[in-house]
DNA sequence: TTGATAGTTAGATGAACATCTAAATAATAA
DNA sequence: TTATTATTTAGATGTTCATCTAACTATCAA
């Protein structure tokens, strides 16, 4: 995985909002929409771009799709992330 | 300074370059410029992005312009998407 | 099955972005 | 003052992106 596909993914102001809702639990794609002023479609696209930068994952249950953060995923590009940002090598 | 601008300076690969080369040391326009396969002024876009996300700055030299690593606002950014990526609150 | 609910996918549109060439600015050298 | 060198700014172009509406898919309930 790529670091720029992952700050991309960080750079959208409503990604970041969604992870930090993630933060708190899982929640379904309707849950998450009513903190938002977007359509369905368009917060479904952020999602995808969450999950194909592997920073969050879903599941179905019943009629509802579930998100939530990709915790051992999250660890790693933290890692990643701040070893980018040291200075030493 | 929102974090969105931050992490979109940081999701371009030539500036994530950039940034790697002046870990290094500072370093003038054409000498950065060695190391990729832009022309000068595309390369200059990229710099002024990085300086407006305040990553970098520069002082000019004579002829040249030299940039170098913004390191204070550099340990301030590191700490901001740390804060961000941490789960806790 | 048929209808309702929850989400995604497709297609269109305007805005932002990376890139280029050409022109402008700034500093030095002749 | 006139070239030359170093860099930025302006303007154009193709691509990526965020957003919307409309259409599709999947699950559940009647």
């Amino acid at each position: 995985m790529p670091l720029s596909r992952t700050f991309q993914a960080l750079a959208e102001p409503n990604r970041q909002k969604i992870l930090d809702l993630l933060k708190a639990g899982e929640l379904s794609v309707s849950e998450i929409l009513k903190h938002f002023n977007v359509t369905m479609p368009t917060l479904s696209h952020h999602l995808d771009i969450l999950k194909r930068a592997d920073l969050i994952s879903s599941r179905r249950e019943g009629q509802q799709i579930i998100y939530s953060l990709n915790l051992s995923a999250f660890e790693e590009i933290t890692e990643q992330i701040i070893k980018f940002l040291s200075l030493k090598n």
